[in-house]
DNA sequence: TCTTTTTTGATAGTAATACTATTATATTTG
DNA sequence: CAAATATAATAGTATTACTATCAAAAAAGA
């Protein structure tokens, strides 16, 4: 058990970085106050320039770590997700009942996230907040079947494949099990959003979360 | 009947833009290319520039329309969801059922479309396209807020509200409703999105449409 | 039809963005 | 301690996202 989660801790596909960011103190410092800058002034208004500026470094050092701000967003989506995975795993693990599983995973892909825990350098729940509001972008753009070929979305795809393996286990004859578990995934992101910004059009709030109405909705939807 | 229709078709907050294109054949034209030339190249690398050379038209009366494609995308936005909100009453009326008439409003909101019949300067099919991929970016912005407050996606929570109210008859006791119609409409986007680019996470394919997934997921999400 | 108003086009200009290239200076490693 | 590598500083380019000005064209009104 250990065993697996040390190998799938954290792996992010090396074709999105020109160098590694976790083999330097620069390079976890761009990914460490990248987050904080991302989440204050939005992608959009996001520069490395900026950034250089707020760690006291040279904008063409960052450069030589991250080709573009987009490439610097997919990576930190990846690292989001295969974090997300790992705690998939490691959460769900050693539990019998499959509705009781599915209904742990859903948590965990649906949960927002409240503490900065594990990393040193990634503030955990800021990150969340960027992925709640800035994901669909790595994905929403002209490039996406280049970089999707490249490898760009596999820990994103995994985890959701997981889910899939989950729904399937709790109803074999559902016929939708990959929309529905991408559905959840992409869903639950948009109703934290709608709950920050456009509350009439959401029953999220503080007293009923994104995972209590996926949590409700999957088990309507898989039983016979 | 005619009456309500001509009363909802298609206005768009005007706040939205400096000029009313509708008023002028150059804004005409603008709307017009702007849809195919977005289509084309991607939100990201669509410039007045670029517009204005395929129109033969000058950057700065462009400007005069719009004072930047982030407000251009919101028109074309709103105009999509004011036509899809017009479809939506238009083909649910007079239904007396209540599940057939939510059944078709989710038609309305999760089907592609196919032809550009009604407008002469819009071609529907390819707006939808553009909807598709880019309607999250109009929102994800930090300017949401003060965006909102100005009725910039009025239309849009509106047509969720119109299927809010036809959940609600169908099933009175559901706790979820504007959650349930807003995951409908977002969902079946970005269900359409995945069946072109990332077709391993989702079931949807020429055989499975969105719209079937919904269908099936509503019917026994408000089951009891 | 002539005049006034409005719209459009052409040109210029600015600040910021998104980079690339070069070279000097640190820092690390063998 | 030498060699290799990483970083900082500076400069430079093409493009973007605008704004301003003024002249020409088109539309509207009397």
């Amino acid at each position: 058990m250990n065993n697996l989660l040390l190998s799938l801790k954290i792996q992010v596909n090396d074709k999105i970085y020109v160098k590694d960011p976790e083999t330097s103190s620069l390079g976890r410092k761009i990914i460490q106050e990248s987050i904080l800058l991302m989440d204050e002034i939005g992608f959009e208004n996001f520069t490395f320039k900026k950034l250089g500026e707020r760690i006291g470094s040279n904008e063409s050092s960052i450069y030589r770590y991250f080709e573009s701000k987009h490439k610097l967003l997919v990576y930190l989506s990846s690292w989001y997700w295969s974090w997300i995975e790992y705690r998939l795993v490691f959460i769900t693990n050693n539990i019998e009942s499959p509705i009781e599983k599915l209904n742990k995973a859903i948590m965990v892909v649906t949960q927002k996230i409240e503490d900065d825990s594990q990393t040193e350098h990634i503030n955990e729940s800021i990150l969340n907040k960027i992925i709640i509001t800035e994901f669909t972008k790595t994905m929403m753009t002209k490039e996406i079947d280049i970089e999707n070929k490249e490898g760009f979305f596999l820990i994103y795809k995994r985890v959701i494949n997981r889910l899939v393996a989950m729904i399937e286990v709790v109803n074999p004859q559902y016929a939708y099990s990959k929309s529905l578990a991408s559905s959840i995934v992409e869903g639950a992101l948009h109703q934290h959003f709608l709950k920050n910004h456009l509350k009439t059009i959401t029953n999220c709030n503080e007293n009923i979360s994104p995972t209590e109405f996926y949590i409700n909705l999957v088990a309507q939807t898989l039983k016979s």
